[in-house]
DNA sequence: GAACAATGCATCGAATTTCAATGTATTTTG
DNA sequence: CAAAATACATTGAAATTCGATGCATTGTTC
């Protein structure tokens, strides 16, 4: 077991997170801000991130635009109406969640 | 998303830590207290549980045995001493996390 | 006492998720 | 100028997870 298995499930709350918080963001810059605030153990793999956006995409969630930086191409993220709304349960799921996570580890506190 | 999703990655270190803490459980022992600390989220299925337990068997991390309840028989797993170690391991694992999931949620406190 | 829900083990095939490898091209750094 | 970083993406294999199913016992409810 390794600490990066940990964020399997959480991937998609994640980078519905950040997204929010940024405003928009392009695939790589989600990669690296992911890793930063996890300290280095949630490593974004493309094979996993980008099959992810393209699905958020297609389910509404997300909506995208390509902008020129340079002579390269960033393909930038944002929520849609529909998105900030599940953008909303995730956070609070995601709450939820850690709460559960303390109590399995110190189910004192019940 | 479905709340019950975040949990996928975390369902082994959630398991060692539940054995950990009772000394011993049954594999319907498991799915019952999982629920029950989860507010009723963590529905853990059968089709998941049974190949954990047998794959942290084969592992060495847990061991068995098979003891009569009335006319009916409990496996009850334990860890092993590898198993302790590898607990240990998954619990730090979990509070850093923890810790991760809020800098995600509250990045503010960096 | 018959039917149904709960307890308890387990497997199986399908679906989903995730990873590692690979590909292309540009920009930055040493 | 070569290597690393930036930036998109796909693909096939592996791993995980779910839902359905199966069998047997025990407890509950009508």
């Amino acid at each position: 077991m390794n600490i990066t298995d940990l964020y399997k499930g959480s991937l998609e709350a994640i980078v519905l997170q950040l997204i929010r918080q940024q405003g928009e963001m392009y695939g790589y810059e989600l990669t690296q801000k992911a890793r930063e605030i996890s300290g280095g153990h949630l490593k974004i793999t493309e094979g996993t991130l980008y099959p992810l956006l393209h699905k958020l995409e297609a389910e509404g969630t997300l909506s995208s635009e390509l902008k020129p930086y340079g002579n390269r191409m960033r393909k930038y993220y944002r929520l849609t109406k529909a998105g900030v709304q599940e953008q909303e349960k995730a956070s609070v799921s995601l709450q939820e969640y850690i709460g559960h996570l303390q109590q399995f580890l110190n189910p004192k506190l019940a």
